[in-house]
DNA sequence: GCCAAAATGAAAAAGAATTACAAAATGGGG
DNA sequence: CCCCATTTTGTAATTCTTTTTCATTTTGGC
């Protein structure tokens, strides 16, 4: 398998550094995302006004080998936000629009958290969360609450004793209860209530550990031994509080299922079943309707 | 923007109708989706063990113009899952390999579950929760439960006068308070609990509208007014629980944001926010890291 | 076992992408 | 301001793929 490069990606930081009739390709090829690769070589040289010659040279210097690579990576780099952006809207009713713009919204977010996601300090939380003793997840308001439930929920099934707790005052008095071998996990979109900062200082006062799944540069964030860091960008639209809050469980399942293995000689298996377990890869679920 | 065709369930869903040589290509492909777009027709015609020709033939019989067609849209179809299975296993780390895995299988099942949602029912569950005069969520056991407070937690939000119970006990009797106008939303990954079962039926009996998030044809799905049916392969696979809890809080955002929308004219706006919020299509975040 | 129909492969034809090379544009120094 | 070196671009030849055509093989019914 090939080092996969995000064309558009590529495409956009090289804006500028490209030669004038390259950058005419390049911008012929980002406002028409969606139909390049159901297009010749020759015909998008012609909607550019360049030279079939060029458009391949262009192709090389965003990195591909030719044109035939460009267009699959295109293809495949623009396949996940398109598939919820077409959906001719015409045709489509208007539920349907509507699923494919939050479930689209949702994997976009998915895919952005991802990419913020920082390797060390996952690795980090994973070893203290599969060495811990007990685990003790904080959460404040409606939705950091339930994915502080969600989190208990999740790492008890996987056999690691876990609890959650929502109310600001039980937090403080649970937190001096604690000492070295335990993990308090908080949670906070804002990464602001004082509850959560005042329990955090007393855990760590007797010795237990921390981790924080908030936002990266936040008070909490900066409190706590271990911090993943995550920006969404959290304005007042309908959809965003659910996205970002979907965005921490799978972080949290992320974790849980990094603690449930142990020890290295399993992990292999254990992606393995990830892998084979992937619905659209694997199973037939059988015929699956398309615009219905 | 052309037909989007589902290369992928096409040729699963053809599988035994195909002639002899075509099915073999088939199976060759299916076996090797993530390197077919990056051979030509002639190499897997070798590998698959038959001529270029049947090869372009099977091209057509699952739908494609021909083979570059069919490259394209397997491109298409392979991409969203294969973004999270590529990654090198040599140089990705094994932190990073978990989160690919992990992610990968959320947002394959956010697509399959998109493709098995109801329009229709979609569509009525949203007329009657916008409609409502009061909602109440029910769910038993931790993650279901959860999944309803969520869901109220939502709703909520939005203005809507919405609660959620996760006690079977206080189910029944609350159900039994309801009337028209009110609207009972019950949700089971099982669709099996009793105590789900009997609140709907009391609940009923005093005229609210019932609706239900659970397993397509399963007893719960039967007894409501309305039920939106998914199925999410459950195995005891460690990390699948939350997967289909987070496509139930996906599907509950759906129509959370469908009852916000009470006019028409609305919705186009509240489309276009939404769509322009993308993050991946609409923002520039800077250089993406690939591989870390 | 023979014949008609279907399936397959080989090879020719058509079509695209790639490369090589020549022409045009650019820019720096006299 | 012009000339030369260098870079950029287009044209055309070449190579590689795909598509189509047609002959051969296989299959299944009688």
């Amino acid at each position: 398998m090939q080092q996969v490069i995000d064309i558009i990606s590529k495409m956009r930081s090289l804006n500028g550094e490209l030669r004038k009739r390259e950058q005419r390709v390049a911008d012929f090829v980002l406002s028409n995302l969606d139909q390049i690769s159901f297009l010749t070589q020759g015909e998008i040289a012609q909607a550019a006004g360049v030279s079939a010659a060029t458009v391949h040279r262009f192709c090389v210097s965003v990195g591909c080998e030719g044109f035939r690579d460009f267009k699959i990576r295109l293809a495949q780099s623009v396949a996940v936000s398109l598939q919820y952006l077409d959906g001719n809207s015409a045709e489509a009713s208007q539920t349907d629009q509507l699923v494919s713009q939050v479930f689209g919204a949702l994997v976009d977010m998915l895919n952005t958290a991802r990419q913020q996601l920082d390797n060390a300090s996952m690795t980090e939380a994973i070893a203290l969360l599969a060495g811990a003793r007990r685990i003790v997840f904080f959460g404040v308001g409606g939705g950091s609450a339930n994915v502080a439930r969600e989190g208990a929920n999740r790492f008890f099934r996987l056999g690691l004793p876990a609890e959650a707790h929502a109310d600001g005052y039980f937090q403080r008095m649970l937190a001096s209860t604690l000492s070295t071998g335990d993990v308090v996990f908080a949670i906070s979109a804002s990464g602001q209530p004082q509850e959560l900062l005042d329990s955090i200082s007393i855990a760590r006062q007797y010795g237990a550990s921390s981790i924080s799944l908030t936002k990266s540069g936040s008070d909490l964030a900066n409190l706590t031994d271990v911090s993943i860091g995550i920006d969404i960008p959290e304005d007042q639209d309908i959809y965003k509080p659910s996205a970002s809050r979907l965005v921490f469980i799978a972080i949290i399942d992320v974790l849980a299922a990094g603690a449930a293995r142990e020890r290295p000689e399993e992990v292999k298996e254990f992606l393995r079943r990830i892998r084979t377990s992937l619905v659209t890869l694997s199973k037939d679920t059988g015929p699956k309707p398309i615009g219905d």
